[in-house]
DNA sequence: CATGTGAGTGACTGTACAGTCACTGCGCGG
DNA sequence: CCGCGCAGTGACTGTACAGTCACTCACATG
């Protein structure tokens, strides 16, 4: 065993395994022994960790957002200086890149699928009006830019959960023309 | 009682209440016994008209998009003749309309959620692969204003999943912007 | 050594669900 | 009136899961 670790030093490591596992299976095809098994602890733990299944997807999706804000954020910062347009392009090829392991482009899409849960639809709010201020300030495009790029990034989820990225008939063409895929 | 009815008459009963009852919980989070009393009659006889939840499901899913497909259809239709933006206006509002009771839009949702689910992914390719067609087809327009057709679409459903219809806030509008929500 | 504290777990409970099967009742042809 | 086939169900099974609790163990401190 490499190294000691406190109960507030297992909570990252536990929450990254359950952005990996609720990936996977979503909230309700996620058991929490899933998660534990995932972070090599017992699933009693996971409750001393969490207080409940809904607080450790919430977790999850936090930090699904967090990535994804820090990597926005880089991305802009390389592209600052230049034309509006052109910052948001950075943008979402950091972004197209950023989920090409699936994982937190598949959270999205199950944390969207139990929006109902009112702590999940008020992180999913939470997460999705700082990615689309942030995406606002540091570029300074349109409103309409903007929108269009959160469109297409949905877009871009549409494409990687049906699995049409191989798919290699016509219709499937028109819709994946243009977008990044790693 | 109204009338007689054998299973095949059934089916089409049970698959309503199948739309709506997943719409609302989602595969992992809906039982066939919601199913089966949305549908009155008892769990055990859902199997005997669906071999399984799986196909239960599915079924479900091929009737939203016959729904989607029928509607867009007549709307192209109505607007036949005019410019290929000026239908593929006329779809998007049939479709903003058609799924203004929130069913239709979860259904594909929660689809997209369980889409590794082989039976699923196929019958979701192959619903989108209809939509794309009829509006490819049907309106003429080019391949970008198509694929913009359905990243609106999807825009859309993160619109209503995440329920920022009704958020008054700044970054809120910039995603609701001229999007159809009645 | 005695003892206290926090990390971590095994074992359990109550519940809920997919799927099965033997059964009932009914309409219809003979 | 009889019996056959089909609509429809009650009752059951095996399993799996969220959450709990009493417990152990490692370590630190006096």
């Amino acid at each position: 065993m490499p190294s000691l670790s406190t109960a507030q030093m297992r909570v990252p490591v536990v929450t990254a395994s359950a952005v990996e596992e609720f990936a996977r299976g979503g909230f309700h095809g996620t058991t929490v022994a899933d998660v534990a098994r995932a972070a090599r602890i017992s699933p009693a733990y996971v409750f001393k960790l969490f207080p409940s299944k809904e607080r450790l997807f919430v977790a999850a999706l936090d930090d699904c957002f967090r990535q994804i804000v820090e990597t926005l954020g880089v991305a802009a910062d390389g592209a600052a200086g230049g034309p509006p347009d052109g910052i948001l392009d950075a943008m979402g090829g950091a972004y197209a890149e950023l989920i090409a392991d699936r994982s937190l482009l598949m959270l999205q899409v199950h944390a969207q699928s139990v929006a109902d849960i009112p702590e999940v639809g008020q992180a999913l709010r939470a997460g999705l009006a700082t990615v689309v201020r942030l995406a606002k300030t540091r570029s300074g495009a349109s409103d309409e830019a903007v929108q269009r790029f959160v469109a297409v990034g949905q877009l871009c989820h549409l494409i990687v959960t049906s699995g049409i990225e191989d798919v290699p008939d016509e219709w499937a063409s028109i819709l994946t023309a243009g977008i990044r895929h790693p």
